[in-house]
Parts: structure tokens; sequence; C-alpha cells
DNA sequence: TTGAAAGCGCTAACAA
DNA sequence: TTGTTAGCGCTTTCAA
């Protein structure tokens, strides 16, 4: 049973030196002589003394904490992506010896974000999703707030971490034309979103020279569906969903119409979410690497903090898997 | 824009009191005229200062966070029930004025879960799920780190917040006695997690009078198809599943060995996550209310590190959400 | 009813 | 190289 706080002043006095002397011991910062600096470290190894952060912040006006923050109200598909970058996040603050706050908002309603900001709980912040005209990225900046997004925005002077949506999306698109599609239909989700606007560029950008429909901002079952139905009648050969969510949904309809994948037409997720990996045929898709996104976006935060030059935007990788529903 | 940092001195000195008699305004403990400490009230909400709450923990032994620690490794039909228990345990910290922080943990890994403890960064743990001989349970009780698990666990002395499965389980089990069933097959997934044995108990003491056939440790895609083929070839006429996720891949096999339901056999899962949200027919399941439970446990928590009595173990209500899959 | 002072556990000048 | 001291921003005795 390790006691279950000793301090610093503990230390100083077991050793008979001073409070500061085993501070600089285990920092390292600061003129040290060897000798002492290991007799320290040997014997807060032994007794498994641990600084305590929270002192240490307030003496240096730190939190050691950063805030994750992400929306509150989406989907499944969703879920997968954050509990992944979440991962990525929390490795990368441990190796800083960081701690990570977690919140949640809505587009509107920042209030959890200014919560953790106005109390001093965090030292910075990694938004895990962006919206056009986003209220949390324009309150970060205007507070002066250290912070990276994952995903992109126009708003000037914003550290971004992204998967490169456009170029995965357009390379995917490009493909499909080599493979014949003539006619292809593309339905996505909600336009407020960043990510859904890139994925849409890739595709035109993909489809330069093709037929295309388009149905935008298809948020529900109903909206899906009828996107299927007009598409399937204008002899769509191929349809592309900007995500599983869709496809799932698209899926189910084709069924009822009693369409074959691939046979009468082709289908394609831009966003690979796990949500489809027990289907049959397998969807052809985009893959990324969410947790390699939340490493990132927190090792940039981390340089932010630290007063360190970053990369104003980076852009990560994808794979494309080619699967039985493009065959 | 709010000055970056006033603190608890400048509101005294603009006021011309003394730090103390700020701190009690706020606190409201001690004797404070009500003339002053309407005073402070009013300048404090006037220029919008917020005592540090690093500074407050640090002098009162606190931290104002709670720890929410769930597993790293988990399938897509669980990261439905954190997210949604998360916006509980949320809501009802920031009622308390507490933050959450966040961590994973692996079955035998439990360094997350250390880290935060030993650098005393929380002052309780709510823990996520459940396990057999839990190593993160008998951590913390050994420790003696306030905490309330979500889930059962024969751990003495463990504060529980838990959805009733074994009565849930059992009555869906009991309506499709009524509705005929006579030889019901139960396939679910790991037998670790304790949520898999109580739900299996419920399911076996619903089916007391009847025959079954049961498939444990169905984890992986080839042993749910397997169980089900064996299944189909006792003559079942329902397919019981653990989860959305079993169900998934349950209803694949299915469809692959032209089976219809319900036609051909009934279907049921014992939860639901959304994950069938789309699927024809739907699925007849088991409906919590996570949010609410994430909730309870916080506010349990609370109660436990404010030093209240609570109850050992809390058991929160279901819907059995009857579908086509069982018509 | 209010204020002064000590202390929470640590860091960082400044001295020695 | 090490120790002394003053703070970080707050709460809480103890006096006044």
């Amino acid at each position: 049973m390790d006691n279950e706080k000793t301090t610093i002043d503990d230390v100083a006095k077991a050793l008979g030196l001073s409070k500061s002397t085993v501070s600089r011991s285990i920092s390292g910062k600061g003129r040290i002589s060897s000798d002492t600096r290991q007799k320290v470290l040997d014997y807060i190894e032994a007794n498994n003394y641990r600084p305590n952060p929270i002192a240490k912040g307030l003496s240096e006006s730190k939190t050691y904490n950063i805030g994750w923050v992400i929306p509150g109200d989406d989907h499944l598909t969703s879920l997968y992506f954050y509990q992944r970058c979440l991962q990525g996040v929390i490795s990368a603050a441990m190796k800083a010896d960081y701690d990570v706050l977690i919140t949640t908002i809505g587009k509107e309603d920042i209030s959890g974000l200014r919560r953790i900001t106005e109390n001093h709980k965090v030292d910075g912040v990694i938004l895990g999703r962006t919206l056009r005209k986003d209220k949390a990225i324009r309150y970060l900046k205007e507070q002066g707030i250290p912070f990276v997004v994952v995903g992109s925005t126009d708003e000037k002077g914003v550290i971004q971490v992204d998967n490169d949506h456009v170029a995965a999306c357009k390379e995917l698109t490009s493909i499909l034309r080599m493979k014949g599609v003539k006619r292809a239909a593309y339905i996505c989700g909600d336009m407020g979103q960043v990510v859904t606007n890139s994925r849409l560029q890739g595709f035109q950008e993909g489809m330069a020279d093709a037929k295309t429909q388009v149905y935008l901002n298809c948020n529900d079952k109903e909206s899906v569906e009828r996107a299927v139905e007009e598409a399937v009648g204008f002899g769509t050969d191929c349809i592309v969903c900007e995500d599983d969510r869709i496809c799932q949904m698209v899926m189910e309809k084709l069924k009822e119409a009693e369409l074959e994948v691939p046979s009468d037409l082709k289908l394609v997720s831009f966003y690979d979410s796990k949500l489809l990996e027990n289907y049959k045929p397998q969807i052809t898709a985009l893959k990324y690497d969410p947790m390699d996104l939340g490493k990132r976006a927190c090792e940039t935060l981390m340089a932010v903090i630290g007063g360190n030059q970053v990369e104003d935007r980076q852009l990560l990788g994808y794979e494309v898997m080619l699967k039985g529903s493009t065959q």
C-alpha cells in the first residue's frame, strides 16, 4: 500500500535536501550534481512518489489538460471515427504528460466548450470536426486559445489536420470512370459539415467529363430513398454514397427495388466505418486512419502550446479499398 | 474581450475588500453581510470573473474532475452505448461543477486508469463496463478511490448502476414463448463481460421449460455463422442474439441460406444500438436509456465523493420493442 | 462581519 | 551545486 500523499517536501526531508533540489532533480532543469540527482530519482522510484501535476500546473500557469471536443449528436458512423481519433489523441497526450478532458457541443450550443476554457481547465483544445461558419472555431480564435481542428476550414490562421478527402474521393471516382461508369449518382448528407463539401468536390473533379446526379443534404431515410428512386429512374450505373450510413440506407432501398449490386449497378462509399463490415457484397470504400489523425492533431497541439512553429495544414493519406460492389 | 485572468485578488482590490471576504461571498460559507455579498456577486457577474477551479482544488485537495473509463477496443455496437452514457455523465458532472477526464483501458492493461489516479487528476472514477475478475475494479478498491461502475459485478462493496438485463431478457424471452417459440437458439459474445452473463441468465430463465441451444463466446463472424448453421440444422424457430452486432452477422448468414425472417424463423436482439435501424424487417429488441444510466452513475459518484450514503446497486428500466422480426 | 496569514504542492528567481 | 523565498489563486483558521 503506497502512501496516499507523499509530497515533494516529504521527499526533501527524507533526503535531507531542499524542495528546490528535489524539484530540479526531477525536472532536470538547472544545474544539479548527477550524484544528488540520482539519489533523488532512486528515492522517488522506490517510494513511488508522483509529483502532483495540479500543483505543478498552478505554479506554472498550466493545467496539463487538453480538451477533446466532439459533437453530442452525431451518427453511429461518426462514433467510430471519434473513438479511433480519441485513441490517437490520448496516446499522444500521455506521451507529453497531458490528460484529456472531454466535452460535447452542438452546432449552436458551445457551452460545454466555454465551460472548460473559461474555467481554465485546459491548455488547448482539439475540435473533432469542422462546420462551415463554425461557432466553436470562431470562439476559440477570438479568445486566443491554442487549438487544432481535425478537419478543414476556411477560417484564416486555423491549424488543421485532415485526411485528404478531395484527393481521395477524386481518385476513387476516377477509378470508377475507368471501370466504365457513365452516369453516377452522388448522395451526401449535411452540407453544413466541411467534410461533406470536400467529398463532393472530389467527386465532381473525378467525374468532370461525365454525367452525374447529385443529391445534397440527404439526412434522413426518406430523402435517401427518394434520391435512389430518382437516380435509378435516370438510369444510373453507380451510386456513390458519402459514407456508410447513407450506403446502408441505399442498400436497403435497392434490395426493396430488387436491384442487385454490382450486376445492376455499382455501389461505393466514401467513408468506411465498419458499419457494413458484415455485408455482402463488400462495399468499395475509402479508408483512413483516424487514430493517426488524432495523434497528429494532438502532437500538433502540444507543439502549439509549447510555443513552437507548426504547419498550418497537414493532410494525411488514404486507401482505396476495391471490393465486390464495384466488380 | 473579457480579460484573460482576473483573480480573486483583483476583485478584492477593486471592491476594497479582502480576498477572504470575496471568497466567502462566492461560496456562501461563513458569515457575510448580505450587502457586501451582493456587491461582490454583482461585480463578478458584471466583470465575468470565474474563480480558478484548479487553485480552488489545490487548496481543498480536490480536482473537480472525474475519470470516465472505457475500453479502448470495443465494437461499434458498444460505441453508441458509451457515447450516450457519456452525455449523461457530462450533464450530471457539469451540474456539480465537475469536468470529465477520459481514458481508455484494456482487459489487462489499466495503465491509463493508473495514470489519472496516481497523478491525482481525478476525485473519482466511473467505469463504463464491467468484466468478470475486473482488474480495474480491483485496483480501484485496493486504492480506496471513490468509484462507481456502469454494469454489474460480484465484487463486494462496489457501487453499481446497471440496466436490469436479467429481467429484461427474461421478459422478452417469455414473450417469445407466448408467441409459440419452441426451440430457440441463443448466440452471445464474450463471457468475460458481466453483461453477457446476465443476458444469458435472463434467456435461460425465460426458456426454462423449453428446448434451447446456446452458443457462447461467438466473437467473430466464423463462430456466429457456425452457430447459425448448427441451430438451423437443429430446426430452431427463433434465433436470439446478444446484441445488434451479432444480429447483423446472423442476418447476413440467413440471407445466404435463403431463410426469411420472420416467416422461416424469428429473430431477436437483446440490445438495440441503432446499428440495424435501417434494416427490414425491423428487429425486435430490448431498448435501454444509456444516457440516464450515465447520469445516474455520475450523480451517484458525486454523492460518494461528497461523503454521502448511496445505494449499493441501482437497477434501471428497459423497454421491449416488438417489431416485424417476430411477427 | 471582515481581514490577515498560513497553507494546498509545486516552480523559479535570487542568494549563498 | 544547493537553499531560501516568494509566488501560482484559492480556502480556511484565527484574530480583530
